[in-house]
DNA sequence: CCTTTTCGTGTGGAAATGACACTAAGTCAA
DNA sequence: TTGACTTAGTGTCATTTCCACACGAAAAGG
């Protein structure tokens, strides 16, 4: 119901919000883009990018405007990771937050802090700061979520250029899975999967033999998709 | 903002509420609880068990509560689905729900229509029935992701008394996963988790050899689960 | 005591997994 | 031009896991 100086429903409404877990890779390592709040609470805290559902807008579609408007991304694979509703997560109220994980692939975006956010920058995994909100645990079981998927399905790709090497492939895989990879069997496997396409390039760079570029083939997939298959790694 | 008559806020915020899909395990197929909607919209309709979600109360818990109020039923297990928030999926407003799913034990709950329900009832997931809002849909997620846990998680228990014999055990999967499985290979899979306690009684029920009764042993669960391990079906 | 019904058990062939080390091809500097 | 250096790329074998498959055991009831 629209009054004069707002909304009035019956019975009162916790706010909900989405935020989202973005995942880069960069510098061999496995990152997550954060903004630094300038806004209380939490002022100058380190949180995830996000923000308040429209009435009348899908949760995804939520997520992904925030995402432009907030650090100027349009990502490449976009999933709901679930909602968090503690009712003690926002100081001010009770706050449910829808949240998304995502991909990016290093160009793709171009950073831009913005709206309430004083800068956003992507920082690794491994030593992240303390997060504002209970973002540290969404962005734990986002990880969790992320090494999953990742395993079964070929979603890694979205974290690469369009061209890239096998060798680049390991290195992401070892950086989300945190174990160093087997490279025969590792190349073995991948290329039983018959996802990749053989590019008529090569990567030459520094003094060694260059590697045979690849891309990741979408129909490929697709079409082993519809006749029921799983892999594994 | 409390005010004479209703809660005002400054922007529009959609509803939030939960519902769930309940497990159960019967006649040899699985089942899921639907309630039969006394009220417009889809009045008539059969319906997931839900309701709108309190300020200050935690998701799990709202969800934990329709299920008592509106089904007298105590859920052995209630894990997250997701959050559904198409803007279509209410006709009266902008709804945003939270899916719970849950496994109950036969016997854990008297069904017992209540609030804004006209009955209650077990419903085969192999024949339901239309269901109002996009509730179908999110029975099918909630099927999936049963089906993808059991593989790798000792939930199924929670859907079975608490002795049970082996044939009862594969009959559960087989219901669950919808295909046959092979008893010998079932049983030395089951056995080698070692998560199952013989108890020292015996089933005794019809012109047959008896059979053995297990129990599902939780500590022995938590050892292997600490020094992370993994197992398929 | 004979029939019926479900319970409970082992083996062998096939496929998948995982450990492991050297040659190939390019660059650069002496 | 040649040799040193660096990363790319490749195959085998032993072990383990997977899967198909059939019959004796134990009780009840007539």
């Amino acid at each position: 119901m629209r009054g004069k100086k707002g909304y009035t429903y019956e019975y009162a409404r916790p706010a909900l919000t989405v935020d989202c877990v973005v995942f880069g890779f960069g510098g061999g390592e496995l990152e997550v883009l954060l903004i630094e709040r300038g806004l209380a609470p939490y002022e100058g805290w380190w949180a995830l990018p996000g923000g308040f559902v429209r009435v009348g807008e899908d949760l995804g579609a939520a997520a992904g405007r925030e995402l432009s408007e907030e650090a100027g991304i349009d990502a490449g694979y976009l999933e709901q990771l679930g909602a968090f509703g503690a009712p003690g997560r926002d100081p001010r109220e009770h706050v449910v937050s829808v949240a998304y994980w995502a991909l990016v692939r290093p160009g793709d975006y171009r950073l831009a802090a913005a709206t309430d956010a004083v800068a956003a920058r992507w920082h690794g995994v491994g030593a992240l700061p303390r997060l504002a909100f209970d973002h540290g645990e969404i962005v734990g079981v986002a990880v969790e979520r992320l090494r999953a998927r990742v395993r079964h399905q070929p979603v890694g790709f979205n974290l690469l250029p369009e061209k890239f090497t096998l060798t680049e492939l390991q290195g992401l895989y070892e950086a989300i899975l945190g174990e160093g990879l087997d490279k025969r069997n590792f190349r073995k496997r991948v290329l039983a999967l018959d996802l990749l396409t053989a590019l008529p390039e090569e990567r030459r760079e520094g003094a060694h033999r260059p590697a045979q570029l690849y891309r990741f083939d979408p129909d490929k997939y697709a079409r082993l998709e519809r006749r029921g298959f799983h892999f594994e790694l």
